[in-house]
DNA sequence: TTGTAGGCGTTATCAG
DNA sequence: CTGATAACGCCTACAA
């Protein structure tokens, strides 16, 4: 447990002296005691204590991955497949910059904000938010955050989105293509501007273009735990009235076609199944599902590097990435022209 | 930003105060004042700064769940879809008991000491640790560490693992008392003394039980990628000497399944094929896959428990628990007797 | 080029 | 019952 005084009685100078030389500031400091001064810290084992600097400093290099608890979400978002899917990437690209990850679920802005002062956390990710008091704190927080799937913006935070609308829009313009006219859609709630309202709104112009008129009783909201999913698929295939299903997650997908096939009836012979994400379920089901691709990994690479830039001041060329989407077609969907 | 100062000022008594009433040190302060000292606290919005907390005590409350990169590893534990599913579950506990969770990936032992030093790291979960460097340096570190999966014991490390031989044995005597014996086994790398070679003994055992001589031919070790998994079921479906698979993730045992369908066979009426973990994916395939159930979530909090008994000193009364697994007949496997 | 000194917010010791 | 005071490890004016 070596401090800077350590390293610097061993050397024979001041803690400054250390402190300028762990700190580049290599211009204040002779070349022969840099290199006495960076022999001893590898001798010695130093590693800087990050709650003394944070102390002194009101930051800390911490960020923040945070998990908005709702009544009716027990769940935290890492344990939502997809999103997991990038928390990955994001630990990797903090770590080579020198940032460390906490993970914190949060149920009030209060618990929030306390966590941030806690710790004095420099940044934030945060996933599907919403235009509600949550975000209203978050545009006060005065610190980098990195919204992830959000459809709100603000002056201090950044974007990182998916062409969410047009997803939609493709995946439904698809089987109408392929001669689909009665269309489910499935997802979970439907809240007003976030991932599924887009993806909604796409469903929607799509059929709008093809001059099929919206049917309120094919939409299903649903929760997406499996037992809920298959059951769906149960009820979609007893109803005449449907020959396609576009579904907004690919977990809800499958359990829909689970649930159709267990009815007895096929996929895509009966009912045809687009989902949305790519994730790696859609190569193992049988038949393989169609869907609209995202990279997750890349989208939380990119997360990182906004907020990284946002950290250190570098200069922001765009406050919003959208990334784009794109079909691809495998074996959940027939053509009946 | 208040702190404790900005408390004792508003009150008019000293920071020692106000800190023992935070410490509900209340026997040394009288009923007015602590109620004084906590209303000003309520209105100032006071939280307390956790670097200085750690600074002054050596130790944060913070735990960090520690991801081991190895050079063939580049994937952290947490893009994991089964580790991933107890990570949740982990936090939830943790901050319930006051504790933060640091995500963490490490490459070297070094890595590893010098992040605990940074934060004065209070415990730390490890999961799928081996007899080797790495479990040297973590049995050296004093401070609270619980094992998952691991089969390596130490005095100041707790263990929460799995039946996994039991499980190996109960899946490979399940397809021998359908009728079985050309039963290969699919894992990926089979290291010494970890959870897949127990499950391999298991499936060894069983083998020898029933007098069904152990074929290395009939092994496939692989890595878990997509790709891989159903490149491996299209290799199986081609095997004239394979009626049943046991796969030691359910994960690939999907893609195996993936595989020997896309190669035109079926399953079961071709090749049997049964899982391990019990994760939603297998109520998804078509055939819904037979496993072997483990609950995860379930180990997340024992996991947790663990630690808080260790970091709050509560005696233990074991330092080991061992789930139990239970087999869950579904689809996927076909009596041939 | 190097050193001194004060302070970040908290806790603990000890004295009143 | 309450209050000074020192200390944790580090950083940063400012001084030399």
């Amino acid at each position: 447990m070596s401090t800077i005084k350590d390293i610097a009685n061993a050397v024979g100078v001041s803690c400054t002296t250390v402190s300028n030389v762990i700190h580049g500031r290599a211009g204040r400091v002779s070349a022969e005691t840099i290199t006495r001064i960076n022999d001893t810290i590898d001798k010695l084992g130093y590693v800087p204590n990050m709650s003394a600097r944070s102390l002194v400093s009101s930051s800390s290099r911490v960020i923040g991955m945070i998990s908005h608890l709702t009544s009716n979400t027990k769940e935290t978002i890492i344990e939502d497949p997809f999103h997991s899917a990038f928390i990955g990437s994001i630990e990797k690209t903090l770590r080579e910059n020198g940032y460390y990850l906490m993970l914190r679920a949060v149920e009030t802005t209060a618990d929030l904000s306390a966590f941030l002062r806690n710790w004095n956390v420099d940044g934030l990710f945060f996933t599907g938010v919403f235009q509600d008091e949550f975000f209203t704190t978050l545009s006060e927080l005065n610190i980098p955050i990195v919204l992830i799937d959000s459809y709100v913006s603000h002056s201090n935070m950044c974007n990182v989105g998916l062409e969410d609308y047009k997803g939609g829009y493709t995946a439904t313009r698809y089987l109408i293509d392929q001669g689909h006219s009665k269309i489910a859609f499935a997802s979970p709630t439907i809240k007003d501007r976030g991932v599924v309202s887009e993806r909604f709104l796409g469903y929607k112009k799509a059929l709008d273009e093809a001059s099929i008129p919206f049917r309120s009783e094919l939409v299903f909201e649903q929760e997406l735990d499996t037992e809920t999913t298959i059951a769906l698929g149960r009820r979609l295939a007893e109803r005449e009235d449907i020959t396609a299903v576009f579904a907004t997650a690919d977990i809800l997908a499958a359990g829909i076609m689970a649930g159709i096939q267990q009815s007895g009836k096929s996929v895509p012979s009966d009912i045809s199944v687009i989902g949305f994400d790519d994730i790696n379920l859609c190569r193992l089901t049988s038949p393989t599902l169609t869907t609209i691709h995202q990279d997750a990994p890349f989208k939380g690479k990119l997360a990182v590097n906004f907020l990284i830039d946002l950290l250190e001041k570098n200069s922001i060329n765009d406050r919003e990435v959208i990334l784009p989407i794109r079909l691809i077609e495998r074996e959940s969907v027939k053509s009946i022209k």
